[in-house]
DNA sequence: AACTTGTGTTCCATATTATGGAACCTTTTT
DNA sequence: AAAAAGGTTCCATAATATGGAACACAAGTT
């Protein structure tokens, strides 16, 4: 029994379920799988034994944790399919940021949000509150365009359609000619995170960085929110530096890996 | 020791192994779970003992599959949040779907595809080949409109927001004003599938209708496409018929549940 | 066609490994 | 301050998972 944990699990003394272990083991190697594993992968990369392998496999396939096609290839199963195409699979992102937002809050005091694209709008998912009086403002399930938001941005740089409709005018620094759209977005994605000073509405000040799968698209953006009064260049500056840190750490919890903070898309993205 | 199979398992002698069928039912109770449960709800729905859940929750936990938030609340962990925003996760879904594109490809002759929606284009991502001489083209990693296509009038029926820009004409019967397409998109909808006759290319048909999840949100559509001589207007409801019957078994199988094909999302969803 | 190789499942005796009750610890409620 | 609720750890017991070998099936090989 070669007791080879290749996994994070650094000097964990074997509380829990070694059978239970093994199959959630398992698990986890079908679903980071960049393609689908064989029965004869998943010995080898497991260690098992054949008939120990195949009674785990059959305990998850019955319960559609795992599927198995003709040709052998193990993929993850119905359970699992439905899940990541639900709503809710936002619930446990907004989970696994909520520390980050706390972090930030505390850091800066302002405002945190976190967004996911829906449509061709932004919507705010979760929130930490501005520490201020002035300031505090309930975002969450308010969609706003993207092209006079920070976030908004965020997604742009990260590949989403430029709105090619009639740019609302929301105060007179809105951006509402596509080309000078284009270029800030441009500017976003070359620096990493993107802002928007007074264009959604007069003194408040945004900034965004983006949230990326390990494929990496950008799934959600983070946003510090703020006064201009408090939001000065060189507060912004600072707190660009902080929330580009932590959505790269995010990202990488996601399991995405880069050196540089944007990036397009490598897989199957690109012009169509 | 109550052996409540409270899931799809009808009569299978019990092959596998207890102690991981336990775990997998666990995380499927996780995943199906409208709102987080807690460890209190998930004793009182397994049955099991407390220190038998504790520890089967802490192996799962260990792998990252099950995420335990301080309020007690039980979700589903970054391991499988990874997964579900990577772009694997459609692999699963062409899996699942591959079976009813192979049995409509069967009954019909035609050429079957499988589609999301990508930015405001229709990405083909699965297709099931026609048997005849004429109308053998691979479409798979084609991005095409959406207002000349069928998938593409699926995606602006569920909800997608209408292209705003101009609408390119591909041929003499593109529509190409917001408000013939709006119309178009509007009887799709009222009927439960799309038809482009001739839009994209002079006498391509296709025809195609919604894969939904268990939120009510369009999440893929499938198409039959072939040359108006074979699709003719009498074949086009008989397969139409066929089409829809085997999307809602789909939807099905991805938890949706409905008596009418379409209708808007009840959720999050909604006019912006 | 008969043979060999590769893959996965079932069988079975063994002892390793999971089990549940109780004690214990921590936090919340009254 | 006391009590209840919610979880974890401990421990002896035996129930349960284990791996080797036999078996079934398919696909390539001579």
């Amino acid at each position: 029994m070669s007791s080879s944990d290749e996994n994070q699990s650094a000097a964990s003394p074997p509380v829990g379920t070694q059978a239970v272990d093994r199959a959630a083991a398992l698990l986890v190697t079908i679903l980071e799988s960049e393609d689908a594993p064989t029965f004869g992968d998943l010995q080898a990369s497991s260690g098992l034994a054949k008939s120990t392998l195949s009674r785990l496999l059959s305990s998850l396939e019955r319960h559609g944790l795992v599927l198995r096609s003709e040709d052998g290839a193990v993929r993850p199963g119905a359970a699992i399919t439905r899940y990541a195409h639900s709503d809710r699979s936002y619930d446990a992102l907004i989970e696994l940021t909520r520390p980050y937002l706390q972090h930030m809050n505390e850091v800066t005091g302002e405002t945190i949000n976190l967004a996911i694209l829906v449509g061709d709008e932004v919507e705010q998912i979760a929130q930490a509150d501005c520490r201020f009086l002035i300031g505090n403002v309930n975002w969450v399930g308010q969609r706003l365009p993207t092209h006079c938001t920070a976030l908004g941005k965020v997604f742009l740089a990260g590949g989403a359609p430029l709105p090619n409709g009639p740019l609302t005018r929301r105060t007179p620094r809105t951006l509402t000619t596509q080309g000078r759209l284009a270029a800030d977005v441009k500017e976003a994605a070359r620096r990493g995170w993107a802002l928007a000073d007074s264009e959604l509405e007069p003194g408040l000040v945004a900034i965004a960085a983006p949230v990326r799968s390990s494929d990496g698209s950008v799934v959600a953006a983070l946003s510090i929110t703020g006064p201009s009064t408090r939001l000065t260049p060189a507060r912004i500056r600072e707190f660009a530096r902080l929330l580009v840190a932590d959505c790269t750490e995010i990202s990488t919890a996601l399991g995405f890996h880069s050196k540089n903070g944007f990036q397009s898309k490598n897989g199957k993205a690109g012009a169509a």
